[in-house]
DNA sequence: GTGAAAGCGCTAACAA
DNA sequence: TTGTTAGCGCTTTCAC
């Protein structure tokens, strides 16, 4: 039982010229949308073009052209083991498209800081860049500097955290609302029938990303494990020098925490902390983000699960997206959704 | 801090001819191994490519050759949904590479039958297909047809279930010995200070998948929870039907069943026989695959944890890895690592 | 408004 | 053994 997909050539613009009988230039012309064509022949094209099912070989298009893609990458610029990823997997990818007329850049802006943020989107020069994928708190300021950028022309996607009040074109990232509710379900299943308070530790209420995270955590755990006790979130800005000055506090005045939620960066503090003042109890771990800390932590048993996505799969998502929105393509939505990513010691392999 | 990236445009062959003094033809037969070029001037141009840094646009060069790929999906022919996944990722990406110069096809012959595999291995007409990919047993007749496919310039890859003792290029899909790990270690943790029994079922002593799944979870089995008693696996042959019928002896023989691990296909068995025979206490179940099936059982709860790899992901990866091997580029190992997925209620999303 | 022709980087006859 | 030339599918001057 043999199924194959005989279409032997492809239509060329050279078969579209034929059957509308009109030059190559005039097919061009309609193709991309260019001015000085005459309704009728526009229409004929068209008629052609949906006769025989045209699709524009974009590689030999580019290569006419000699076009070259340029993005940009803005990531806040705080000590960051995930972003150092992020950082490392443009590079990568720069060095790997560099013969695919591709150019990645990237900026470092101030974390939490929505004005940083907007005068780094407003630096980014229209004529120079296809596109830009942001990283950053979704404020009214943000939301202008990226209209402004597509209103030039500019594609423009959300990384990591959605910006979905702006006009940004795609989100690339995990849903993080369903990121919490994932966490809530492990911590309180790995947590059995112990009873006490979690503790939640998030980075900054400005960051969307947290936000969510910490919504859909409530959500389970008031519905499965009504049981435990959740704190407030503690807000550690991604600092590990901060998260560790917040934590005596929060333990002198927790005596029964058996469970930490860590949703956001700075798992330095946290670990540094607990190794410290080697709590009686171990409480039950689940953070965000596999880097080289928190792949130690788990191999060392002193987180529980990790809860993250592909560092490599958000570049190069946000990459092919930002192409295929120069070229006005469609993208394949099953190979950009980026998934949520659960590690536990024995599964996270090299 | 801005990182750019200003190697303006890349070298071309016009500019390695006019450094190496040779013609574009002659540039040409190096560049493709082609024979009938003095020793001399093989060194010259190659000099001058490694002194321009010259690096071949792939996209040009099929468009000059009018290169057409051809490859073909060996999968094996018993209802098993997550083969159906995969069957239906090979038709979706077929359509979208339609016009990328690229065909997909696939074959479907008989599970867990080595002859039939190596049979239809045989009947690949090396002349019309550049890559092949396999997802069956490992066996000497299997590995001989491989062979024999690779001496005749095909590439192959082995999917979902390796074959490392062939002369296959490369394997596509998770360490197996890693997911039993995984498995067994949610299975514990879930479990908490249960005790009592562990039921495995697997499809077949010859496919190699299962057999590391059922390695790598016995090691940890043993580790972490030698408290809890790991019978020996059932043979269920991803035959639902034959699941159920082998169920209930495995339920007289053994009363305290607390968690079951579904290490193959036939899921539909256990779940009919898990309603029919409501158990008192309901085991934990971890499964594989994320199929309608698995979701509809995570979802009710019926399942506890499913372990998955993308479908989508799986054949992008293959024909990706035998596109770059049949043009002798190199791949993303990064990109192509397929992903232990672990799957709760709460984060397998639409 | 429309068309002819050159050219993007590479390959493949065909000559020499 | 090497070079010349046409052409892949598309874009882009520059004429008409």
């Amino acid at each position: 039982m043999k199924h194959s997909n005989d279409n032997l050539s492809n239509p060329t613009i050279n078969d579209i010229a034929r059957v509308a009988e009109v030059s190559l230039a005039t097919v061009d012309r309609v193709l991309n949308a260019r001015p000085g064509v005459r309704e009728v022949t526009v229409r004929k094209v068209n008629e052609a073009i949906a006769e025989l099912g045209y699709v524009r070989d974009t590689a030999a298009a580019n290569l006419a052209r000699g076009r070259v893609y340029n993005f940009t990458f803005i990531l806040p610029s705080n000590e960051n083991e995930f972003i150092s990823l992020i950082e490392a997997q443009i590079g990568l990818l720069a060095r790997g498209m560099r013969h695919e007329r591709t150019k990645l850049s990237f900026v470092r802006v101030a974390a939490f800081d929505p004005m940083a943020l907007a005068t780094a989107i407003d630096a980014v020069d229209p004529t120079q860049v296809d596109g830009v994928a942001i990283l950053g708190p979704e404020t009214p300021s943000v939301r202008d500097s990226i209209s402004h950028l597509k209103a030039h022309g500019v594609t423009v996607v959300s990384l990591v955290s959605d910006i979905p009040s702006s006009e940004r074109d795609n989100y690339v990232g995990v849903d993080n609302i369903a990121a919490g509710r994932t966490a809530a379900q492990l911590l309180g299943r790995f947590l059995g029938n112990a009873r006490g308070k979690i503790l939640v530790l998030t980075g900054s209420m400005l960051a969307r990303d947290h936000l969510e995270r910490r919504l859909g955590f409530d959500e389970v755990m008031a519905r499965d494990f009504a049981h435990l006790d959740v704190l407030a979130s503690l807000e550690g800005r991604d600092d590990p020098d901060l998260i560790l000055r917040l934590l005596p506090d929060a333990f002198r005045d927790n005596k029964d925490i058996v469970g930490i939620y860590s949703s956001a960066a700075g798992n330095d503090g946290l670990l540094r902390y607990l190794d410290a003042h080697d709590v009686a109890r171990r409480p039950v771990v689940v953070a965000h983000e596999l880097t080289p800390l928190s792949r130690a932590a788990l191999a060392q048993g002193r987180f529980d699960a990790v809860i993250s996505q592909d560092a490599g799969h958000l570049v190069r998502s946000a990459v092919r997206i930002m192409r295929a929105n120069s070229d006005s393509m469609p993208i394949n939505p099953a190979q950009e959704r980026i998934r949520i990513d659960i590690y536990l010691k024995e599964n996270m392999l090299p």
